[in-house]
DNA sequence: GGATATTGCTCAGTATGCTGACTATCAGTA
DNA sequence: TACTGATAGTCAGCATACTGAGCAATATCC
């Protein structure tokens, strides 16, 4: 019988499983109240901003099911707006507010602190080879998700 | 500003959403209904028959709170049996059915095709490359969630 | 121009995963 | 034995993720 540690699906669901810990755990002894997934979200937005949920949700690889709802909360939380677009009445365009922007400055130590942290098992080469490698597998199974990773169209 | 493809947090979300497409895609092309969780679950139940709840979440490293659901499902289907344990009435002891046995022995080749084509990007060693550097850097952050990794009692 | 296909978004339903609280039970000790 | 603390399991509540369906609007093709 194979073991678990020798099943790459088991190992990616307990390495994300201790990523969203970390970044939890960091982000909160900041003082701050975001999950991984709200701060991916509130990023892009900030970075191409007036973009549609759909061109957001490809951007980060999330289901344009979940966005709506990620996008409420950080609509809640004063971090984000939703207004409809004006060239297409079907689509809501996304802007980061002023309490976002200043929420995403001072929340990057407790961010960049939880990426090393999850890393700290290895060295700094290990660490860059596993990234690779998560890359490299990533890229060939882009595809095989519901929510693939798609660039923004210009 | 760091590039998502930087952040092991983003990479280690992307990979396991990609895991868990290929598994349920193989498993239910072959046609059963079976998520990643519950087949580990039925796996470590089989492996260790009479086990109790806080045991198997463990062994697999999931949260007791959701390790009830997820039995619960099992028992539903029929492939598991959750009964009081005689030794401790707080426990339930977990055992697999014949039903259970037998769709876990068809279900093996789609399970194996899944972990295969979740590598299909990398060669061999790099593959094994991964799984080294994914177990370590786990291993360093296992306590970190509150669902951590622990061996059974003997 | 009008039928058809596609797209942007939302919703209901289901399955993980977690926090925090609660009950029942057990174990250790005064 | 009575008290205290720990443990097994469940529950309510919330946040991701996905399936499948549906509506409104846009794009495409004849």
């Amino acid at each position: 019988m194979k073991d678990n540690n020798d099943m790459p699906g088991h190992l990616a669901r307990r390495f994300q499983q201790i990523a969203v810990a970390v970044f939890l755990a960091e982000v909160g002894d900041a003082g701050f109240d975001l999950t991984p997934v709200q701060y991916a979200a509130l990023a892009t937005i900030k970075a191409n901003p007036g973009l549609d949920q759909v061109t957001l949700a490809g951007l980060i690889a999330y289901d344009r099911t979940t966005i709506t709802g990620v996008i409420d909360r950080l609509v809640q939380k004063g971090l984000a707006e939703r207004r409809p677009s004006s060239r297409d009445r079907r689509a809501r365009e996304l802007a980061i507010t002023d309490e976002g922007r200043r929420k995403l400055r001072k929340i990057a130590p407790a961010v960049e602190s939880a990426q090393r942290i999850m890393l700290r098992g290895l060295s700094a080469k290990e660490g860059e080879e596993l990234m690779r490698l998560l890359r490299k597998a990533i890229a060939a199974g882009n595809e095989l998700s519901r929510a693939p990773l798609r660039d923004a169209q210009v």
